[in-house]
RNA sequence: GGUCCCGUAGUUCAAUGGAUAGAAUAGAAGUUUCCUAAACUUUAGAUACAAGUUCGAUUCUUGUCGGGACUACCA
């Protein structure tokens, strides 16, 4: 595939040479700095100055106008003219550039997309518990993952999507003996309740009981604290553990049984928002991993044992605190698996980077798990990336289960689905379509605009949901993209796609908005490899709605169908059909389907 | 107590140390004989506070005030 150096390599490239000719002087690209020009001043790019004025001994203004007319003499085919304006170097991009670049990209469905670099990366994410259903937290942290794994591998990576199933511990026994309790043998098909919310259920109803319980205690003059650990659920559900660890056939069987439920109703909930992995693993699998880890680090020294037998790591020189990797019943802990799993993961796919889609509440333990690695001088220790994202709260904080503020995943799909099919049906554009048709067309608008509203913002940073306000479709959403795709979609039926051809010796110059949207498409690429470094899907979505809007207004601003001639039309039609290739992708890095008529 | 993160229009979000701090939404005023008005155009509105570094600070440093996370022999 020919690869084109984007306009600001150029730029950047040009510079370097010129200033080497000029003042003798050998700077690196990324001493350059080149910015879109601000839409008051001329100019396509611009050179800021001041950053070498220092070390070429010149004037800003001395420098600019012997770098502009360097660059301009010996690179007439990239710049037109150039003007400075208080040390910054403006440069305007010749029109037959942009043509050129246009007419050799337009129908290029692969712009942006690069070939294979070889390399692998894991990304683990989703990660859920089975003792209750998905919530607004998963499903920020499922689009993500998603949308950082597409991003990869538009940058060449191979990707291994894969999840880890929290499906044993404490929490599942307490849903299990709930469920002996209270159910009287009911199921999720004898009530018609999706699997995962049914064992959720029993967790809620476990935690009612356990609080009577606990209250009955204390009205009978014990402590508090007695009266939690006595409580007969609680020590029931302890019980219970120790005879799912301890093999117990009928416990098994049982956490078999509910986790299955659990299972159906987590696959209705990833089919639905097209979620999918290829490797998962199942902490009751991955639980006693890292414990021969434990054994080899206290022989190398970099644990020590405490005279309980307990072990443990001292990390306080590395600025953080002693952490206990084995307990002193022999058991190993949360970290310790991890550490196990790390391992394993690197044995099975041999992957060159393993990024961990976790919410920023378990920085620590993360910064922890690889400093852990790293003592140990284990291989998978340098792949480890904690790619940490903020919360999702409500206006009044956290989302807490026990408060009952959680916002369900399966509860925000219905409705985003629910308020798409209002919307559609009042606004009646799409009468002919199929019952099937229209049921794909609710599902793509209302997952769009959901998707798009978790992944429009930076990751690392918590972000405020407001329940009581549904997400909206117009402006900075994901139906605004949809809508601008489907419209040059039906601009594009109408024409005949297949009448785009070459226009004639890229001399044609283009008005302000056509070469805005060319400038923006240009730009497309860089702004992939960015959102890839930074591990950041919001980089594309703000990209796509600038596309989106730019188009939009020079849509109001020029017809295409209708164009002053029909190189103009041409030309349009080019830049529309380009324009809908680069929403479609880009919606695509989103995990974000685009319709071809809403 | 310790470690870390965050304070930007009424609200939700942008801004690799660069020009007059961008958007969206809510507010005000407009646009439909013509390619889909889920659109477009115009308008008003913000860097918590105080010092410092710099030609230049929302960005870096320090302090103050406010908010949050973590600091489990839970996972």
């Amino acid at each position: 595939m020919l690869r084109i150096m984007s306009v600001v390599a150029q730029i950047k490239a040009s510079a370097v040479k010129a200033i080497a000719s000029l003042y003798n002087v050998e700077l690196q690209e990324k001493d350059i700095l080149v910015n879109a020009t601000k839409p008051e001043f001329k100019g396509d790019y611009t050179i800021v100055l001041f950053a070498f004025v220092k070390q070429l001994k010149k004037s800003p203004d001395a420098l600019g106008n012997e770098l502009g007319n360097k660059l301009i003499s010996e690179n007439s085919e990239l710049f037109s003219s150039f003007n400075i304006i208080k040390g910054f170097l403006n440069l305007s991009i010749t029109d037959s550039y942009w043509n050129h670049f246009l007419q050799l990209q337009y129908h290029n469905e692969h712009f942006g997309i690069q070939p294979s670099n070889g390399k692998k990366v894991m990304v683990e994410y989703s990660s859920p518990n089975t003792n209750k259903p998905l919530h607004l937290g998963h499903l920020r942290n499922n689009f993500l993952g998603w949308s950082i794994a597409e991003i990869l591998k538009a940058s060449g990576y191979e990707i291994v999507k894969t999840c880890i199933v929290n499906d044993r511990g404490i929490h599942i026994c307490k849903s299990m003996i709930a469920w002996q309790l209270f159910a009287n043998d009911a199921t999720p098909e004898s009530t018609g309740i999706k699997g995962d919310h049914f064992v959720g259920d029993y967790y809620v109803k476990f935690n009612d009981e356990y609080k009577k319980q606990v209250e009955a205690l204390k009205a009978t003059g014990v402590s508090q604290d007695e009266a939690e650990r006595e409580a007969p659920i609680m020590k029931a559900a302890q019980q219970m553990l120790v005879d799912w660890e301890a093999g117990n056939a009928e416990v098994i069987e049982l956490w078999k049984i509910m986790n299955g439920w659990v299972y159906n109703g987590f696959n209705t909930t990833y089919q639905r928002i097209g979620s999918n992995f290829d490797k998962t693993y199942y902490e009751s699998n991955t639980y006693l991993l890292g414990k021969d880890l434990v054994e080899s680090g206290l022989q190398k020294g970099v644990f020590f044992q405490q005279e309980d037998g307990s072990v443990w790591i001292d990390l306080t020189a590395d600025g953080l605190d002693q952490k206990i990797v084995r307990r002193k019943d022999g058991t190993s802990v949360y970290i310790t698996q991890d550490i196990g799993l790390a391992e394993q993961k690197q044995k099975e796919f041999g992957c060159d980077q393993s990024i961990y889609v976790v919410g920023d509440e378990q920085n620590y333990h993360f910064k922890v798990l690889k400093l852990i690695c790293q003592k140990l001088e284990l291989p998978s220790a340098d792949q480890i990336y904690h790619l940490s994202y903020g919360m999702v709260e409500l206006p009044t904080g956290k989302m807490k289960s026990r408060e009952g503020t959680v916002v369900d995943a399966d509860d925000l799909v219905d409705e985003m689905v629910n308020i798409a099919q209002q919307k559609t049906i009042e606004l009646g554009k799409v009468k002919d379509f199929t019952e099937e048709e229209l049921q794909q067309l609710y599902d793509t608008i209302g997952l769009g605009a959901l998707k798009f509203f978790l992944l429009r913002v930076d990751p690392k940073k918590k972000m405020i949901f407001n329940p009581e306000e549904s997400i909206d479709f117009h402006g900075f959403t994901g139906p605004f993209i949809q809508y601008t795709y489907a419209r040059i979609k039906s601009i594009l039926r109408k024409s005949g796609t297949d009448a785009v051809s070459a226009i004639d010796g890229y001399s044609s110059s283009l008005l302000p908005l056509e070469k805005e949207l060319v400038i923006l498409l240009e730009t497309f690429p860089s702004i992939i490899e960015e959102a890839a470094t930074e591990h950041d899907p919001s980089k594309v979505s703000i990209y796509v709605f600038n596309l989106a809007k730019t188009f939009n207004s020079f849509y109001a601003e020029h017809s295409i169908a209708n164009a002053e001639t029909e190189s103009k039309k041409t030309l349009r039609l080019q830049i529309a059909r380009f324009t809908a290739q680069v929403i479609k992708t880009g919606m695509s890095l989103l995990g974000i389907h685009v319709p071809e008529r809403m």
